[in-house]
DNA sequence: CTATATCCTACTAAACCAATCGGAATTTGT
DNA sequence: ACAAATTCCGATTGGTTTAGTAGGATATAG
């Protein structure tokens, strides 16, 4: 997803030059975005000079909603998920455990929605300059 | 160790008593207990009529702690872990995501060291107290 | 001496996850 | 019409992790 970011005035980003650049094999990313497309987190473009585009601005997509889209609902423990998490209390004092693990899930999920991807732009900058600065040093 | 500060008064605690109280194995505490021992947590006595004892007062248990004991370091990804977090970013831009596991992982530790084991008695006390509650409204 | 415990070192089985594979469907450009 | 580029789909693999089991050694109270 900052990838496709850094790429989106360059028109439709192909899987393959994704996978150049981020050095991952263009096999696995074809795995995964199109989740991020079926939740309409991309737009599509099949056919040759195809690929993809962001289908929101990335001031608009928090990176909370990318994680819990590739690796489904955030959750320490199976049962501070909100499908199945009510057969384990038949243990005594779980419950009382349980309560930990949902601040954690809370907590986790705060940080998470409070990000978004152009945050994580700026960082890619701040770091471009950095590398910028160690190669003056050099010099 | 939510059982073993129920019943601190009582002498040691086997952890026979324990896995039937909780509906644990014997033998999968057998497994856990004696690195909550080694890293000062409870104290052992070995023997008949031996057990495990807390080794000190609830209020001073973070369960941070205990976590890190029996799971490992907290660490959402292997690149946020102190020792073997630096081989991960030959990869460009995985830096700026990993900033993000980073707020994660520092998020999660303040939660769990925030709670102390004298925290999750006095849960245990109310759920009691709402189970008799209960109790007495069907009577 | 015996029953009750902790202690230690493996081993097993299931789940999970990154990554691969083969091939079908779609579109652009020539 | 054709060829190249590209998304799309389902199945499979291989490695790691993790909950739980197993066997047997060691220590202590009564």
């Amino acid at each position: 997803m900052v990838d496709l970011a850094q790429h989106l005035t360059e028109g439709p980003v192909s899987l393959k030059s994704v996978a150049d650049r981020q050095k991952l094999s263009e096999r696995y990313l074809e795995q995964l975005v199109p989740d991020l497309r079926k939740a309409g987190m991309v737009k599509s473009i099949r056919g040759s000079q195809g690929g993809y585009l962001l289908a929101k601005k990335p001031e608009d997509i928090l990176i909370g909603d990318v994680i819990r889209i590739l690796e489904g609902p955030i959750a320490p423990v199976e049962c501070t998920d909100q499908k199945s998490g009510e057969d384990c209390c038949e243990k005594t004092n779980f419950c009382v455990t349980r309560e930990v693990w949902v601040k954690v899930r809370d907590s986790i999920n705060d940080v998470v929605d409070s990000i978004t991807l152009a945050d994580l732009l700026e960082g890619v900058e701040k770091e471009e300059v950095e590398r910028l600065n160690i190669f003056d040093e050099k010099a």
